[in-house]
RNA sequence: GUGGGUGUAGCUCAGCUGGCAGAGCGCCGCGUUGUGGUCGCGGAUGUCGCGGGUUCAAGUCCCGUCACUCACCCCA
């Protein structure tokens, strides 16, 4: 199960492994779906002005240009979307007359990012993302609803445990603010290299980066690493002795959404206090997830709460969202042999071939068998049988038709039985119908 | 964008101070003349990334270039 790379950054898979992005692909559709989240698509370009709002000039973004462009002739502005939160963000602003508020979506679209590509790191990528969004306020028990979503989309694939980890700017900035730094977006850049550099090189860094003094780095680093399952994190915070009036929201949201979360999904959602995500625009609540024993690759599913996603002067839209990035899920799982494709193929039966004469029986046979929601495919060329099984066991096939004017036979390539059977009334086992992608190895345990 | 590493068969790679381009796996055939897998025997496969230079001779040394890859930045 091999990754092929042509252009780097540009990932394509093999037929397997396309089957389990299928399945990745399926399985949010369908959790989405039960969720309430209405489908949408929006066009692959925005004005690049959107998409590089508060002069974030750093954001590598793809540009469109004609080829046949005249010599002068005025620059569309047009962009390759980098998210799809921006493009959704426009939709919403767009169609605000349409749409019935607080707003439900999902969104599964590729996005181009023109990054130096590493493991897990794309140009081109998939994102599955949902958001909710209001007018003026937003209820803020959707804050843990998006968690919930994400935690159980998740638990229904077949990969590592992955745990939805939140904090909130607010309690994080009111506490940076509490022990007295200026420059909170520094401290929080830094605070979010813990896992990464370690404690002493962060608490250098926030003397010399962030312009705290030792006492209050020192504080920051005590409260970056908490974490904990319930809303125990209050108290110890409460323990390091700040007092904030911001730090004070965050705690009582995040304990919120923590509680509320562990009610639907226990031991999914954790609060992470060095959780730093988004200097743009999330405002409150912030999400990242890691992949259990693969945290390496960096979070698989991220997003927040932003109280002003879109803003059309009078009136303002916030929301929060989260999106699962479909491609660096895949890719991991895939790159390190995770999972297990049970057949390249959606054919469940190869239907042989006697001779060439004799190919519009083995058509019939296909015929009466897709008639029944059977996949299959008839052998390409009348070879001597032994080819035909080895054409079905290269690709996973698990039986094989032998149309007999005496009377058909099926056979299980994998245990060697062979019987009677009749294309009018024989059906696979459920489990053999579809490829199946399973867990390739057993589960692991959070640290 | 910055800094390392690597480019040899379909895949994973070996190839010494320059001297006939290799292995394993896979693939094809036969044993087994219409029932695969195991086993045995046999066989095919190369722009040594590309361009230039040094040399009697370059996969090997030098210069350039492209691609891939890892880390930083940033992020799904």
């Amino acid at each position: 199960m091999a990754k092929v790379t042509k252009l780097s950054g540009f990932p394509e898979w093999l037929p397997d492994g396309r089957i389990a992005e299928q399945v990745v692909l399926d399985t949010a559709r369908r959790v989405f779906e039960l969720h309430g989240f209405a489908s949408i698509e929006t066009r692959s370009v925005e004005p690049l002005e959107q998409m590089l709002r508060k002069g974030e000039i750093d954001k590598e973004v793809y540009l469109l240009r004609r080829l046949q462009a005249a010599e002068g002739e005025a620059d569309p502005g047009l962009g390759l979307h980098f998210d799809l939160t921006v493009p959704f963000a426009r939709y919403v602003l767009e169609n605000a007359g349409h749409l019935e508020f607080p707003f439900r979506r999902y969104q599964i679209q590729k996005v181009w990012r023109g990054e130096r590509p590493q493991e897990g790191r794309f140009r081109e990528f998939t994102q599955a993302d949902i958001d909710v969004v209001d007018r003026d306020t937003l209820a803020f028990h959707h804050d843990a609803e998006m968690a919930v979503v994400m935690a159980t989309l998740l638990a229904e694939l077949p990969i590592p445990r992955a745990v939805v980890q939140v904090n909130n700017r607010k309690l994080a900035e009111g506490f940076f603010i509490g022990v007295g730094a200026t420059d909170t977006a520094a401290v929080l850049r830094n605070v979010d290299k813990l896992d990464k550099i370690g404690a002493t090189k962060v608490a250098d860094l926030l003397v010399t980066d962030a312009g705290l003094t030792p006492e209050a780095a020192q504080s920051c680093l005590q409260m970056a690493s908490i974490r904990t399952a319930d809303t125990s994190f209050v108290e110890q915070v409460r323990a390091l002795g700040v007092r904030n009036e911001l730090l004070e929201e965050g705690l009582d949201e995040l304990a919120r959404v923590v509680s509320a979360a562990n009610a639907v999904v226990p031991g999914a959602v954790v609060a992470d206090l060095k959780i730093a995500r988004g200097l743009d625009y999330y405002t409150g609540t912030v999400y990242e997830t890691q992949l259990v024993g693969h945290e390496n690759v960096g979070s698989i599913a991220s997003g927040g709460r932003y109280d002003s996603l879109a803003s059309d002067g009078r009136q303002t839209y916030p929301g929060v969202g989260i999106s699962l990035g479909v491609t660096r899920l895949v890719s991991v799982l895939l790159g390190r042999d995770l999972v297990t494709v049970s057949r390249s193929v959606p054919s469940a039966v190869l239907v042989a071939v006697t001779d060439e004469e004799q190919r519009a029986a083995s058509e019939a046979v296909a015929t009466a068998l897709r008639g029944r929601g059977i996949p299959c495919e008839v052998a390409p060329k009348a070879d001597k049988f032994g080819k035909q099984i080895r054409h079905a066991d290269r690709r996973g096939i698990p039986y094989v038709w032998f149309p007999d004017a005496g009377g058909d036979s099926i056979k299980d390539i994998r245990s060697g039985d062979q019987a009677p059977a009749d294309a009018s009334a024989w059906n696979p086992p459920p489990a053999d119908l579809h490829p199946t992608v399973s867990s390739a190895i057993s589960q692991e345990e959070a640290p």
